[in-house]
DNA sequence: GCATTTTGTTTGTATATACAAATATCACTT
DNA sequence: AAGTGATATTTGTATATACAAACAAAATGC
């Protein structure tokens, strides 16, 4: 059913999350050749941009809590992508050699899925909607 | 931190999952006041208007996969507020009369939601943004 | 300099959702 | 009428995310 034709379709809560979903699906699909889920990528790619990142400014970065932020971490550590040192409160995050070899393959991802979104929906409107998406990211409380 | 100051602001991934979880954040407060998450009240909602409504046509209406529909049914069991029959390999689900008793608190969260999100936001742009998601929506794949 | 508060991170637990497979029923073709 | 394919639903399992609490370290106030 085309969502225009749901009952609840008016519904900011309904729109939001069906798009979300069908978007995920989408990126799931770009980022399955390296083996990671957007998510997963987001973060290794920001760890590999500034080795050393701390899990409150990833949390910061991808708007994620930060027992989130953490739980994502463990995966990429089990995947050998990152590390982490501890020194006091503090944790760095840096990425491996094995993670900074998968940046181009990331970078493919990441260009992959943009372009399969933008073929299907136009990169203005896209371009578009994403500016106003955020723009109300922003106004929401925290 | 900004949407609009991440690194990723401009991909729709980004954009689309962090406005859906701070919706949702919103939602969930709205209808705390009948114990139930939104998509489980929506869910309700419609049993109640068209009641023996089946889980394939719930999954148009929610744009929800089957089985996410089939466990939102069981909750709803538990708490006793619908009830199924099955006849062949299809199944009905009807609204309690607990249910239907639900129904003007329901509507007010509902009501509360849309109040809540649109003194944040603005009528005029949340419509246009809901618009602008639902066409997007149609246009993605299954 | 000690007590209290704040900050950063992790852990235990819960939840919504999905995928894949299982199951059961129905429809259709010959 | 029987077999085959299609459809509706459920079940087993996995995953991303969050909340609340625990914990550790740092900062602040007196």
């Amino acid at each position: 059913m085309k969502a225009a034709n749901s009952k609840y379709c008016q519904c900011l809560y309904f729109s939001s999350n069906a798009l979300a979903r069908k978007i995920e699906k989408l990126a799931n699909d770009s980022w399955k050749k390296v083996g990671l889920t957007p998510s997963h990528a987001y973060l290794l790619m920001l760890a590999i941009e500034e080795p050393g990142i701390q899990p409150s400014v990833l949390v910061k970065q991808l708007l994620l809590t930060p027992s989130t932020i953490t739980r994502l971490i463990e995966k990429l550590e089990e995947k050998k992508l990152v590390v982490r040192t501890t020194e006091g409160k503090l944790t760095n995050v840096y990425p491996t050699p094995k993670a900074r070899a998968l940046l181009p393959d990331l970078k493919d991802c990441l260009n992959h899925f943009y372009q399969n979104y933008s073929a299907i929906i136009g990169k203005e409107e896209s371009a578009r909607l994403v500016a106003s998406m955020n723009r109300l990211v922003d106004k929401l409380p925290t």
